[in-house]
DNA sequence: GGTGGATATATGGTTATGCGTATATTGATA
DNA sequence: TATCAATATACGCATAACCATATATCCACC
């Protein structure tokens, strides 16, 4: 994985704040990251696609959920350049708003499965 | 700036090898980061212009030299990615060679001036 | 085996990016 | 002011990126 597609994945809103918030839950479902991210199906998962052929991203399906997390093999400047994207731009928009609707989200979940 | 922005410039090899550079020396001119990075004139300067866009190079005229250089107003977090990127990077093709042709640029240079 | 929910991919169109070539601009100097 | 070296920009084209929509796949469950 060289840098120069390394920092095309990050240049695309949608995948950076895919990445953003795979540094805040440990794993995420296909459609947990659609609804907290406000953006469709497809999209998601062209976006996650690329992510995972860039090896940033790994996947493991889990019932009819598939999860992803932060490829446990990335290279630590890797890490650390997310790292430092947190600290950045974490406190800012439109990332608060996206930890705020998946901690919503997982709420509704817990919420149904008691009922 | 975003980050989105941001990693867009850095999302181009010719662009991420020019910002390394320029963490290695304080200040470099135009037609010596052409011939460091060995790409065309136009099309350092086309990128330049973008950096510049971006705020993450400024420029300074110093006779009929331009010299660019990091943005002194870069955010700590984009200094760090900087940062980060050149541990990762710093050591492989073809920032290596980037680095050797720029000091040899800089040795014939100081010949000339004493001849 | 059929159904439905979750996810992935294919398709087509629009916009953005990158590059080579040609040309313009700028400042120093004769 | 004519000229030259350094740098910037304009233009045209090829390709890549992005998105919305439609469709396919995959799995659980009946």
């Amino acid at each position: 994985m060289n840098g120069e597609n390394f920092y095309k994945c990050l240049g695309n809103e949608t995948r950076l704040r895919c990445l953003l918030l795979l540094l805040v839950r440990e794993q995420i479902c296909v459609c947990d990251l659609a609804d907290a991210l406000e953006v469709s199906q497809p999209m998601i998962s062209r976006h996650l696609a690329q992510l995972r052929a860039c090896n940033l991203v790994s996947d493991h399906r889990q019932g009819q959920w598939v999860y992803y997390r932060l490829n446990a093999g990335l290279q630590s400047w890797q890490r650390s350049v997310l790292a430092a994207t947190r600290d950045g731009l974490g406190a800012v928009a439109p990332c608060v708003e996206d930890v705020l609707r998946l901690q919503a989200i997982e709420r509704q979940k817990q919420a149904g499965d008691c009922c």
